[in-house]
DNA sequence: ATCGCAGTCAAACATCCGTTTGAATCGGAC
DNA sequence: GTCCGATTCAAACGGATGTTTGACTGCGAT
């Protein structure tokens, strides 16, 4: 028998379930404190209080494991925060810009329960596992193409290429503060005043920079259009004021 | 004996020196692609062509060739691409943005031989080894302390915690680039045109994109306080105008 | 020639870790 | 009670990996 156990997903009874999720809970601990490679199966079973063959028993390995974690964390983060942040989709491109950063900095920075979701997701990132592509397909990709059309409708003259890099642009910014959250924390230790930014300051902040930067983008555009046709013009008025003198 | 040799450094003779680089440079490569746990010594030696022992004799262990790569990568970091791109001090504001911008992109993005320094580096930021503290203090606060004073002066009348947040979104935006590379990539693999974001065109936007936000924000600011100081002309104009900033 | 020493090498050691095993335990069905 | 499947458990297996050892090599100084 190469495979430990039959495997055919085992009956949800009520103690199952219960060690499973136990498992789940501390495996998403451990993963997203030391990652996937340094976090021990040993260490997983004894913070979920379970036996080390539990891992092997409940899922075939230390990979599905992995696996079935992140399934878990973005399972719960597409239902708990929603691109839209609750807003209709005719409200001011403004306003939905706002609840889009607000949800997307609340799902990282957020202090409710089960704060290593934001953590697995973006180790992800950096290391892709098998996991990479559920994730891209149905997280990244949806919510990049919401902002693209909220930031066509903010500058809407500009091109194609510069709105996804618009679109990128709001992201790095929030992403910034989950990245390097500790680079951050200890830059700002010695201060008196400690890390200024929490989640409606940020929320605010890169809401307004990105808003005054559309702005920009798109008066730049609609400048240099209206000197060009403005030029076109003269031309024209040039060639007509030619013929009308002929 | 617990240590292995008596470690004095050894004196840096020709081939003596020659493995060492070697091995540097081979651990950098393996570092760098596989992160600090996966990326084995083995390997490491495999590819300088070096002894398994090799690492130990020159280095203690593991950790401390880690250690001494980042240093080599830092070293080479901050000679290879000082933060004002090569630009005096008193050139515009909007031109040192342009070059710092650049600086930071292309000491991540460059395609220059060791192209493994900057996910060295990015990768010491998301899990910090004792490393970190060096990095902190030589290599981000610094930068981010030219950073800021260029923010200053692209928008003197807006707070010092906006000035920090903006320094913070603009490092943000070229980060994000670094970071999330991989999904970027894929996010655009099918498309015909391919990934769009190369060093020129990630310079351009990103420094346009910021210095609309500035001068955004910066207007805000002037229009605020010209409101405001317009109402309250009679009261108090003066202690206003003292506690606006800071 | 010979001694000392830095450097290299193959082999082994010790430990950690994912996985497996086979027995023990528990709970419900008959 | 007895049986059976699901679950848990302690123990061990096997492989990978960081580290150490002790011999060997080449070279410069004495």
């Amino acid at each position: 028998m190469t495979r430990t156990r039959s495997h055919p997903k085992p009956l949800e009874t009520e103690s199952s379930l219960d060690t499973r999720a136990r498992l789940i809970d501390a495996a998403g601990e451990e993963f997203a404190e030391h990652g996937f490679a340094k976090a021990t199966v040993r260490d997983i079973c004894a913070r979920a209080g379970a036996n080390i063959a539990a891992v092997n028993y409940h899922f075939r390995d230390k990979e599905t494991l992995y696996l079935e974690t992140l399934r878990h964390a973005h399972r719960y983060s597409i239902t708990h925060y929603p691109h839209d942040g609750g807003l209709h989709a005719d409200a001011p491109a403004s306003d939905r810009l706002r609840a889009f950063v607000r949800a997307f900095l609340a799902k990282m920075l957020d202090a409710k329960r089960p704060r290593w979701h934001g953590r697995l997701i973006s180790r992800e990132m950096t290391e892709p596992t098998p996991a990479f592509s559920l994730l891209l397909e149905e997280g990244v990709r949806p919510q990049f193409g919401a902002l693209c059309a909220i930031v066509r409708e903010l500058a809407p003259s500009i091109k194609d290429v510069q709105i996804e890099a618009g679109a990128a642009s709001v992201i790095g910014q929030a992403l910034h503060y989950h990245h390097c959250n500790l680079m951050m924390k200890r830059l700002y230790a010695e201060r008196k005043d400690g890390f200024p930014f929490d989640l409606e300051f940020l929320t605010d902040h890169i809401t307004e920079f990105s808003l005054s930067a559309f702005e920009g983008l798109e008066r730049k555009v609609r400048m240099n259009d209206a000197r060009q046709s403005h030029r076109r013009q003269n031309k024209q008025r040039v060639r007509e004021s030619k013929g009308r003198n002929r």
